[in-house]
DNA sequence: CCATAACCGACCGCTTCAGTAGGATTTAAT
DNA sequence: ATTAAATCCTACTGAAGCGGTCGGTTATGG
């Protein structure tokens, strides 16, 4: 598996979010019960998402959360990121500062390691399915707004 | 991160097999020192490899390891799957016999899973950049076969 | 004051990973 | 025939991550 349910429930938490109109707030309580998922793991995942600075929170009665920007602004590879940590193919792969590759099976001379290519291919690959897709285009997959469908928290 | 040392040890030991010329079969010890891998952890992985008839295996004295097929006929992708198993960005994602990507989250109705459109693009790329990739690419890219560099077992 | 809700850290059962261990079988060479 | 080299097979183990729970603290609106 290439990721594991922190992603899957975190981006559909943060779709939940999306799917709220204006800046009020949404308790995870309401997102808990609409998605099915348990609440006390959404709070380490939404802890995530808050520490990425990618929802806002405020505390209190009737808080919650919020995006912290326009879903149009929201790629995933940010969010899947903030979820499962960095997003490599493989242990020995370190992405530096200026976005180069490196193996650490490379120490051995400058003979590049068999499987950087492939790797780096893989990685490419699932950078660009993920940095191409934006926040605001899953929720208008997922049944866009109030209009068609109520935003969690609505009555049922 | 995306795949674990299986697919890195499984993959080296493919494209050690590769440069290999002629069909002359070559130990797992051999390819254990060269590459620096523990003989009974790569006992395992080739036991995969050859499972899903990816190499063939010559038993006894001077025996060893041969690629099933010539090194170009053969995609990373079935060799990565015989290593990590199924190819999925999620638990939830089965692939039926015809291709189709199922989701188990759609029991409600028809209404799409708000993740499907992301995860069916991320299995995209990582499928593309898996199947567009031929061993002998890889073994070229570590330095051919035995002009520039020895295969493995050769005199040190 | 009190219900609501964000925050925080500790814990737990389970599975997988990476590797080890010990053997058995087969085969080539001496 | 013996032996060394090799594949093959099963079982085990320590460590880590996953998925989730629990109890408690802090902040805030009514």
């Amino acid at each position: 598996m290439l990721f594991s349910t922190k992603a899957e429930y975190g981006v559909r938490l943060m779709v939940a979010l999306g799917r709220q109109p204006g800046s009020k707030p949404v308790s995870l309580s309401a997102v808990a019960e609409a998605e099915r998922l348990p609440l006390s793991y959404l709070e380490h995942l939404v802890a995530r998402l808050r520490r990425a600075g990618l929802v806002t929170s405020t505390r209190g009665a009737h808080g919650g959360y919020s995006l912290a920007k326009p879903a149009d602004e929201i790629t995933l590879d940010t969010v899947v990121e903030a979820l499962e940590g960095q997003i490599a193919p493989m242990e020995c792969f370190h992405e530096t500062p200026e976005g180069k590759v490196l193996c650490s099976h490379e120490s051995d001379g400058d003979h590049a390691c068999a499987t950087k290519l492939l790797w780096t291919r893989v990685q490419g690959g699932v950078t660009k399915a993920l940095a191409g897709t934006t926040l605001a285009e899953l929720v208008e997959f997922a049944g866009g707004t109030a209009e068609k469908a109520p935003p969690v928290g609505s009555a049922a």
